[in-house]
DNA sequence: CACACTTACGATATTCGTAAGGATT
DNA sequence: AATCCTTACGAATATCGTAAGTGTG
């Protein structure tokens, strides 16, 4: 039994006609009348009864209509499918991403993806650094968005930017005013900081002790966002990858640039090493690029 | 996208390997190379990843998996389900068989039909003479077993044997030492019968008018049973088909071969005129004329 | 270098369409 | 006579298997 065969068998048992399943089929009434027998052979018996002036089904054929239209149903269903996968017309893809990156890089770059192909679903988790890490390497994501991992065993990371840490002041503080502080002004003030196993947190630790400067820290929190109300009311002043400037701005507080070290970070794309990657997440991973390149370091 | 090629794709994906699915395929390696080439080809995208060591599955591969999966289950069970309506082994006929058939010979019909095709179902609707007609008409039954029907327009019978009206007279009777009886003489007693509806009741009443007679009716009843146990008990006497004879004794009563007139009706299988039968129902056509054909007239 | 998949190519099968045949209205 | 399905046959197409090619461990 082919698809063709019944195909033509489903085509004769509608129109009751094999002139007019020809038609319906682009083919001869040879070709139909031998696709008919040979279904009927691989089967075992006869499906239709023709007498030369008309056409009806057997029992038997009747008892093979239904599951002819549903096998061909699923079976057109199954193929259209994975066609609209492959030109990107339907699908899905499970993204992971820091929250820093979620919440200001990602929407705008999403809204690209989505113009694009906007039949294609994505899935976002907003989870810290190394969950985004771990979901990757867990093939519970496709992509993930983060800072470059040290041990990247098993995951390939593509670069999409340099994050560098900038100084939040309150607004009216006098740090506020100068365009570019150093570490060891900043660190005067009472510092506030997210908790320990936070990444930007490991990371300021680390790159400051490597200058043997230590981290005064004053005030913790496990949210940015709490971090950045904390400052804008005066109780301190803190450090943030520069993704979070707009972020902090609209919460009240000022960032300005800091150096004496220049702290930075590459974020990229997390994507499993030798794992080949859906076409949707390919798309997904193109536009992320291209919305991120221009803007090296926001 | 052919069956073929999904069958491939299917064992490749199972196996994760080209060598070890042409073995279960019955193909050549370069054969089944062509045919994932041509599924990918015709889905528009790649659904294996061959590196020269390893097969794995694209995320497009892995979506289609459970896909061809219930697809080719389908498929085959269809193809299974077809096979074995043809070869008998699976199916269902309905039939329609009047009581006093559907009592006494049916069962024994129905046992040789089982032990031939064990597989086939069969669903038996016990009802009045007229309605076998009726259901065979309005196609919710293939067979029916009947009376010759007077209008068969539309109708093909197959006689199986001649059903011939005997008398039924209490144990205790005077008539029941009789070999043989004529009408005239049965009638001297009340006569006890089915009601005005039935086949039995006309077709009694038509031929013993068309001689000259009346029935001398006493008590009616509409169920066959009933009559008989009314005679048993002495209430009078009846004739029926001598199809019923077994069931009469059984019941108490005692039959006696009726003349002067010799009332007698074929009973044969009803089928559509132009309609094909299943080849189920041809089966059981076929058994019901070989246990019935030996007796003429039971 | 040995294994596993791909490409090349000739042989075989299948399928298709044109033409002729048969049966019914 | 016209219509509709079937059979016959030659041509085009597809598929298969053998043999050679290519890249990886």
């Amino acid at each position: 039994m082919t698809v063709k065969q019944l195909r033509a068998f489903l085509a004769v048992a509608q129109t009751l006609s094999f002139t007019q399943a020809c038609e319906h089929l682009h083919l001869s009434q040879p070709a139909l009348s031998l696709a008919i027998k040979g279904l009927e052979e691989s089967l075992g018996g006869r499906l239709l009864i023709r007498t030369t002036r008309s056409v009806r089904l057997t029992p038997e054929g009747e008892s093979l209509l239904p599951l002819a239209k549903r096998l061909l149903a699923d079976w057109d269903n199954t193929e259209e499918v994975m066609r609209q996968r492959f030109t990107l017309q339907l699908g899905r893809v499970a993204l992971a991403a820091m929250p820093s990156f979620a919440c200001n890089q990602l929407p705008s770059a999403l809204m690209a993806f989505r113009r694009r192909h906007p039949r294609i679903k994505v899935t976002v988790h907003d989870v810290i650094n190394e969950q985004v890490i771990d979901m990757v390497r867990r093939q519970r994501v496709e992509l993930g968005i983060a800072f470059e991992p040290a041990a990247s065993e098993g995951l390939a990371f593509t670069p999409l930017f340099v994050d560098r840490f900038v100084a939040v002041v309150p607004a009216d503080s006098p740090l506020a005013e100068a365009t570019t502080l150093r570490w060891a002004e900043l660190l005067r003030y009472d510092f506030i900081t997210l908790q320990r196993p936070s990444m930007v947190r490991l990371l300021l630790e680390h790159e400051l002790a490597a200058q043997g400067i230590e981290l005064p820290v004053a005030f913790e929190s496990h949210q940015l966002v709490t971090v950045g109300r904390m400052v804008a009311s005066g109780l301190g002043v803190s450090a943030v990858p520069a993704l979070c400037r707009r972020q902090m701005h609209e919460l009240g507080g000022r960032c300005v640039t800091l150096t004496e070290p220049v702290i930075a970070r590459p974020v990229g794309v997390l994507s499993p090493a030798g794992q080949e990657l859906s076409v949707a997440a390919q798309a997904l991973q193109e536009v992320l690029a291209a919305t991120l390149a221009p803007s090296a370091t926001p």
